[in-house]
DNA sequence: AATACGGGGCA
DNA sequence: TGCCCAGTATT
């Protein structure tokens, strides 16, 4: 059985960079990158991630806001603090060398179960099983699993299996786990599985008994959520270049670390008024607001989102000379490449590029 | 045990 | 629109 799904990988395995030079470091950040985010998402980003930090050492003396610009697109930003905070342990625990013992890789922010045994079974052979996406709908058809994988005593079965799986001997654990997951990917999929293309369907449970598309069993669905918000743009003019009015988001919130156009991120923020009055108890000024410029429609996790764009003024003329109160900033348009935003915050920025000029007084 | 995380792809 | 994606941390 291993040895057929090992002999299927090497000839059906995709191409992925960290796999030609599997070292801790490399296997690590990838993992990171591909935390709820497909393979084809991440390739470039992990390209031009190794290019700019090629060493722990490097990724632990970055600018958290440069890590940040890597990172601007993959969402889940907490991933990227964590593994700056990661590598600024590996530095001092232990002597900027990635650390093969489960425990200790275990002990790094934003590692888990899955990613200490992906990091060390892949770059280190390491005996340890991994279990997330792939391999719990992969086991779970081998096994026939009737229970659906988020019932916590199927999760421990689960993990149980994948540890049994893992080969005695000779080949790595780490290409055989890699192996169960590009099945997962490739050929045991959560809809229409190709079973006919399966190279170990003889031993699977699940095609025995006609029961791979009822398995894994539903997870509970997901309420989806509408919600509304706002996005204020307000700008002025300073030695022939627009200045967007713009704040780093604090610690402990969504998209820390990013940059932000005036938008509420307290829930029940229902009109533009509303954000208005936000914005202008955060200034200390009366602040007005334009008509709606756009809408951007855009979903993540269980909300669906409708982002309304208004241009908006700082009404006493004297405020829009004194630099803003903590932590606004006036930010000049040519200086938007360089700030790390989340996906809405660049799309708002390319708008702003695209209409320079009108942007037409408050009315 | 449930939820937040705030991006993207695909049928 | 709904679901999934090489999950983790927090409450």
């Amino acid at each position: 059985m291993r040895r057929k799904l090992l002999a299927w990988f090497d000839q059906n395995a995709r191409e992925m960079p960290w796999r030609s030079d599997p070292q801790p470091y490399h296997v690590w950040v990838s993992e990171i990158m591909l935390q709820q985010t497909q393979v084809a998402t991440v390739l470039p980003y992990y390209r031009r991630w190794m290019k700019s930090f090629p060493t722990v050492a490097d990724l632990a003396a970055a600018d958290e806001a440069e890590l940040l610009r890597h990172w601007e697109g993959l969402g889940y930003y907490r991933r990227v603090r964590s593994l700056h905070a990661a590598a600024k342990q590996i530095m001092e625990r232990h002597g900027g060398e990635f650390p093969l013992d489960f425990e200790s890789v275990l002990a790094l922010p934003g590692v888990g179960r899955y990613t200490a045994g992906a990091v060390l079974s892949i770059s280190a052979g390491a005996k340890l099983p991994v279990l997330e996406g792939n391999t719990q709908r992969v086991y779970s058809r081998w096994i026939a699993l009737r229970r659906p994988p988020s019932d916590p005593s199927a999760t421990r079965l689960l993990w149980d299996v994948a540890q049994a799986m893992l080969p005695h001997r000779g080949a790595s654990s780490g290409t055989f786990n890699q192996a169960a997951m590009e099945l997962g990917a490739l050929v045991c999929t959560p809809t229409g599985p190709d079973c006919d293309s399966c190279p170990v369907r003889a031993h699977c449970q699940a095609a025995k008994q006609e029961l791979q598309t009822e398995i894994p069993g539903k997870i509970k669905r997901l309420r989806y959520e509408d919600r509304t918000e706002f996005a204020l743009i307000v700008d002025r003019k300073r030695r022939r270049e627009t200045e967007y009015l713009m704040r780093p988001l604090p610690e402990g919130g969504r998209w820390a670390g990013l940059w932000d156009f005036p938008r509420p991120t307290e829930v029940g923020t229902e009109t533009v008024d509303q954000a208005a009055s936000w914005l202008a108890e955060q200034l200390g000024v009366p602040v007005d607001h334009g008509p709606r410029l756009r809408t951007l429609r855009h979903a993540v996790t269980r909300y669906r989102i409708s982002l309304h764009i208004h241009r908006a003024r700082l009404s006493e003329a004297t405020s829009m000379a004194d630099p803003p109160p903590t932590p606004w900033q006036w930010v000049r348009l040519s200086h938007l490449d360089q700030l790390p935003m989340s996906t809405t915050g660049r799309q708002i920025h390319a708008y702003l590029q695209d209409n320079r000029q009108p942007l037409l007084p408050l009315g």
